[in-house]
DNA sequence: AATCGCGCCAACCGCATCGCG
DNA sequence: CCGCGATGCGGTTGGCGCGAT
């Protein structure tokens, strides 16, 4: 016999919520505060679940929830961070605090997937049907542009003009790495890369060894190229991503399982190859820093790249929010 | 005006994980 | 260490609205 339906209580309602159902949980929830769901419909005498009851408070009722048409900055975010991360939507709302997982989901399943299909089209009409061509890496692309330029939409033009511009474009990670690199030429906040090394596109290159620039933004910069380039990326797509879960609210996101110091430099534990050993995971997880923590690498990453593009109020959603 | 098809999104379901005794 | 209840998360569904025919 299977498990039973969470919810299988006679007289449990479903479906969508009444205002009144609405007003009571809110009042509830202003008294009590959030949490300990099994006892709100208890309390409040509202004939739902607990499951019901939180999920309604935390993708409808909470407060600083933004609801509408998504900016083409959070777009480029969300692409970004699902290809970095994959579907831990949990994860990617912690950096957009005004959106809710579920929100983000929907916009991804609906609008998102969409545009990459579209997007694919432009790029290579071989890439769109190759499986070993890595949808992150793709994204990965797509997203920075769409983070520097405003949207995918003028991202999937751009590239179209430059598929015309030159009929020998292929999908290789050669090609791949030189769109980016002429990305990087042209971005709004050029760095101080070294030009030979920006781009680093064999995952045996062992980061540990590589000599970087002196600063720590350069160096960073290089290990999320690293982290971003195809073999890499293949990588962080296989493996299984609970290893570095950043959706414990105060771990510090580090995409390549390294541990984050609270000076935001990256450590490697490059002996810790991604797995299910529970004992690796709790060291894979990153300590949380004392108050005001810093931000994480991949924040300052997505911070650097947008300069100039995200005003201060955008600025302010990148900071992961603590869980509620 | 009626019907159909499709897109969107709130909500559900079930598995995973956490935390406590 | 183990078991169990509570909570979190992600995939999926179903209903509503709207445009096309």
């Amino acid at each position: 016999m299977g498990r039973p339906p969470c919810c299988e209580k006679v007289g449990i309602k479903k479906g969508p919520w009444t205002p009144e159902e609405d007003i009571i949980l809110v009042s509830y929830i202003q008294e009590h505060g959030p949490g300990n769901w099994r006892s709100v419909p208890t309390n409040t005498g509202l004939l739902r679940c607990s499951k019901s009851c939180r999920l309604r408070w935390t993708n409808y009722l909470r407060p600083g929830i933004k609801r509408g048409n998504f900016t083409p900055h959070e777009e480029g975010m969300i692409i970004h961070l699902q290809a970095l991360l994959g579907n831990k939507w949990a994860a990617i709302a912690s950096y957009l605090p005004q959106r809710t997982d579920n929100d983000i989901k929907n916009y991804w399943n609906t609008h998102l997937k969409k545009k990459l299909k579209k997007f694919q089209s432009a790029i290579d009409p071989h890439m769109a049907s190759d499986s070993t061509t890595s949808t992150s890496h793709q994204l990965n692309i797509v997203s920075r542009r769409s983070l520097s330029e405003g949207s995918l939409d003028n991202m999937a033009s751009h590239v179209t003009l430059k598929n015309n511009q030159s009929s020998t474009y292929a999908s290789s990670t050669a090609n791949i790495s030189r769109l980016l690199e002429g990305w990087m030429r042209s971005s709004p906040t050029p760095k101080t890369l070294s030009n030979t090394n920006h781009l680093k596109l064999n995952a045996s290159d062992d980061l540990q060894d590589q000599e970087t620039p002196a600063g720590n933004l350069v160096s960073r910069r290089e290990e999320l190229e690293s982290i971003l380039s195809y073999e890499n990326l293949n990588n962080v797509a296989s493996w299984d991503r609970s290893t570095c879960d950043s959706t414990q609210s105060d771990n510090k996101l580090n995409p390549r399982c390294g541990r984050v110091a609270n000076d935001g430099e990256i450590i490697h534990d490059d002996h810790l190859v991604p797995d299910h050993d529970q004992k690796n995971k709790q060291i894979i997880r990153c300590e949380s820093s004392t108050s005001a923590p810093p931000l994480s690498f991949l924040e300052k990453w997505l911070l650097d790249e947008s300069a100039g593009q995200v005003d201060d109020d955008q600025m302010m959603e990148l900071s992961p929010m603590s869980s509620v």
